[in-house]
DNA sequence: TGCAGAATGACAACATGTTGTCAATATGAA
DNA sequence: TTCATATTGACAACATGTTGTCATTCTGCA
C-alpha cells in the first residue's frame, strides 16, 4: 500500500491529514463570523492586518503569508466597500498605505466580537496544557516543513 | 485589544492560528511532491480516492469533504489527461464509476513514493508520543468546531 | 404501480489565491 | 551622482473550490 512508509512517515502523515481537515473547518467557521458583518475570512484577514499597522499591500502579504497580488484584490474590494482607504506614504509614493476608516473599525470590532464567543466556548474544551503543548508541536511541524524541502524535484 | 477573549480562548486562537498556518505550509508541500508527476494537490487527492475503491464524482466529493461540483472539475481534467476514466456503473446509470488507468496508477505511485520520503524524513523529527497527541488533540478539535455552530448569525 | 422527493452530473457565476509580466518608483553601491 | 537592482502596484491568465440552478435518474412509500 505505502511500500516504503515507515511508522514514524505514517504518524507525520496522520497528523499533517488531520491538520488539512482541521483547517478546512476552521477556514468554514472563519467565513460564518465574518459573514454577518457582510465579510469573509479573506476580507477579515486584510482587515486586521491593516488594523495592526497601516501597512502597504505588500507588507500585508508579508505578514499573511500570501502574495501581494492577492492582498491588492481584496484590498481593492474593501476599498471600494469603504473599510479602508489608501492613505499617502510618505515613505514610498507608490506603496500607499491601507487605513481603516471608521467603517472598517465597526466591522472589524463586530467580528472580533463573534470570534471572542467562539473562541472561548471551545478553549474551554480542553485542558489548557493539552492545548498548549498541541501548539508546540503544530509551530515545530511548521518550521520543520518550511526548512524541509521536498526530495528533489 | 480582545476585549472579551479568555485564557481559554486565547489558547484556542493561538491554536487555531497554529494550525491553518501550517496546513498553508502543508498544502504548498503537497503541490511541491504533485508537481514532477504533473499532478498538483487537488488532482493527487481525487486520484487517491478513486484508487481506494472506484466511485461516482459525488461520493469522492464526500469522502474529500467537498463539494460534488469541485471534484467534477478536477475529475473530467483526470480524464481528459488519461489518468482516470468513467466506467459504468451497474447500480447507477448517472453517476458513473472513477477508475485509475494504468497511467493513473503508475502517476500515483509516483506521488506516494515521493511522500514517502518526504513524511518519513519529518516523522523522524518528532517523538511518537508528542505526534500522536498532538494528532488526537487536532481531532478532537476538529469534532468540536464542526459540531460548535457558530454564535447565532 | 406511480409519483414525490432525493441524488447526480452539467453548467454558470463567483470568491480566493497563485504565477507571470510590465512599468513606475526606491535603494544602494561604485 | 548615476545606474543596476529590488520593490511595488497594475493587469491578465489560470487553478481551486463554492453556491446556485437545471434536467435526468433513482428510490422509497402510499
Amino acid at each position: 500500500m505505502n511500500p516504503d512508509r515507515t511508522p514514524a512517515g505514517d504518524a507525520f502523515a496522520a497528523f499533517a491529514i488531520s491538520v488539512l481537515r482541521l483547517a478546512g473547518h476552521l477556514q468554514t467557521a472563519g467565513d460564518a463570523l465574518a459573514k454577518p458583518a457582510g465579510q469573509t475570512s479573506a476580507r477579515w484577514q486584510v482587515l486586521a492586518a491593516a488594523d495592526h499597522a497601516p501597512m502597504s499591500v505588500a507588507d500585508a502579504g508579508r505578514a499573511l503569508g500570501m502574495t501581494r497580488q492577492g492582498v491588492q484584490r481584496v484590498a481593492d474590494l474593501l476599498e471600494k466597500d469603504g473599510l479602508i482607504l489608501y492613505a499617502e506614504n510618505p515613505a514610498h509614493q507608490r506603496a500607499k498605505l491601507m487605513v481603516l476608516t471608521e467603517a472598517g473599525k465597526v466591522t472589524l470590532d463586530a467580528i472580533k466580537a463573534r470570534q471572542a464567543v467562539w473562541a472561548n466556548a471551545l478553549g474551554e474544551l480542553f485542558d489548557k496544557k493539552q492545548l498548549r503543548e498541541a501548539t508546540e508541536t503544530v509551530i515545530t511541524a511548521l518550521q520543520a516543513v518550511e526548512k524541509q524541502s521536498v526530495p528533489d524535484d
